[in-house]
Order: C-alpha cells, then structure tokens, then sequence
DNA sequence: TTATATACATAATTTTGTTAGGTATATAAA
DNA sequence: TTTATATACCTAACAAAATTATGTATATAA
C-alpha cells in the first residue's frame, strides 16, 4: 500500500469520521473505504491503520467486537458515547485546518 | 507559540507559496505573515520553521542572502529555478489531497 | 530594569507515519 | 496443484516531521 504523506494528523479524524457514518467497520473495511471514496488516491497502510484504531480504542473512543465471517475474523469497531462527541470537535478543527490551508495556499501576492 | 497537529506535511508547501507570492521573505517575515492570514490560527514554531528553511535550501528549492537591518540580522529566502518549478507540483499535490480529505469527511451514510 | 518584539538557531523528545515482515484463510488462475 | 491475489489481523524497526525547551542577541516600550 502506497500513502500519502499529507495524510499526517488526520488519520484519527478520518477513521472517526467514518464510524460516525457507518456505525461499525472492521479495519480492513476501512482501507476499502477510503480507497473508494478517494478513487485510489488514499491507501491506508496497515502499519498506519491499526496502531490509530488501537490508539483510540485506548483512549476511550472506539470499542470492538469481533465476528468470525467465511472462518476469518474481523474485529469490528464503533464509537462509544465519548467517541461521538469527539468526531464533532475534530470535525471542526479540520474543517477549520481546511479553510486556513487554503487561506495559505490561495494567497495573492501583495500589492504594497 | 502553539501549534496545529493538522499541519503536518504541509509546511514545505506552505513556505514555498509565500515566497511564490513574494520573492523574498524572511523567517520571521513567514511566521507573521502565516499569523495574518490564519487570522491567528496557525502559529509556526520556529524549531519547525527553520529546519524547514535548511531543508529546503539544502535540497536546491531556495537560496538565501543576508542583510542587517536595525543590527538585527535577517537572512532571505526565495526561490531557485528548481523551486519555481516544485511550488507548481507541490500545490497540486496540495489541492488534490484537501478535495480528497473533504470527500472523506464530508461522506454521507451509505444507503444500503 | 523588565517585558515584549524582533531575529536567528539547535537539541531532546514525541508523534505519527512508512517499510517490512509475520500469520492465516478463501478463491481464482496457470 | 501450486501460485497469485484478496481478505484479515498484527507488530517491529525505522524515518520524517513535528513540539518543547533552550540559547544568543538587539531594539523598544512600559
């Protein structure tokens, strides 16, 4: 899997954002996911994917379960009450990252 | 001064807008200038910024000179040919990773 | 004389990725 | 049948890129 280096710090807040629409999501589905809505431009790794989600499972804002499917199994996670009050916040400081990204970037040059 | 964990990957970019829109800028120049347009927001830390700086001009994207104004020194930065040519990549690259972040934070549920 | 602003810099540490490797099952292709 | 690909989890070694904390120094306002 190939990356993005950009992705830096918004990883926690994509996988947030995904539980948030989806409910419950196994690791692996989540890759396929952001794959899909990217059309291939972000590849979540697997070295990056799974520390987040222990990470936040860690801190309170995700909680598994797991489920054999075809004698595989996926570990599903969804987010705890804390979890679902956190993706608001985080939502609104990308959001706000985002305008203030393109503040920066969309900058003319000055007229002195 | 604090910080946005958001800004990780993006201050390479950043600084070679500004001095896309400006010729020439100094460290401090850049921090304030970062300061203005964010309204505040974004707040370079200089142990961030100048490495930055190094690495930039370090790898042939900027050239600097010095001058001595007040006593104070100030060493400018603007780009090389090469840089020139970076900023335009650099800012697809940009472009292209905020319209996929907002697809991913925008999603709505998926009806089944 | 003290604090704040201007102006540069680096070192230690932390965060957060990449890269690479490991385990295991199911299925399609050669 | 064995090989490749997809599914599905995981961790360890390493690297990149920040934060935090210092340090130096001058100018100016309180």
């Amino acid at each position: 899997m190939s990356t993005n280096p950009l992705l830096k710090g918004t990883l926690q807040t994509i996988i947030l954002k995904l539980l948030e629409d989806n409910a419950e999501m196994y690791g692996y589905e989540i890759t396929q996911k952001v794959k899909e809505v990217t059309g291939g431009g972000v590849m979540l790794t697997e070295g990056a994917l799974y520390p987040a989600l222990h990470k936040l499972e860690a801190d309170g804002l995700l909680e598994t379960f797991t489920q054999v499917v075809d004698n595989r199994v996926r570990k599903y996670y969804r987010l705890t009450e804390e979890g679902g009050k956190e993706v608001t916040s985080k939502l609104s400081e990308a959001e706000l990252f985002i305008e203030q990204l393109q503040a920066l970037l969309n900058l003319k040059p000055t007229v002195k």
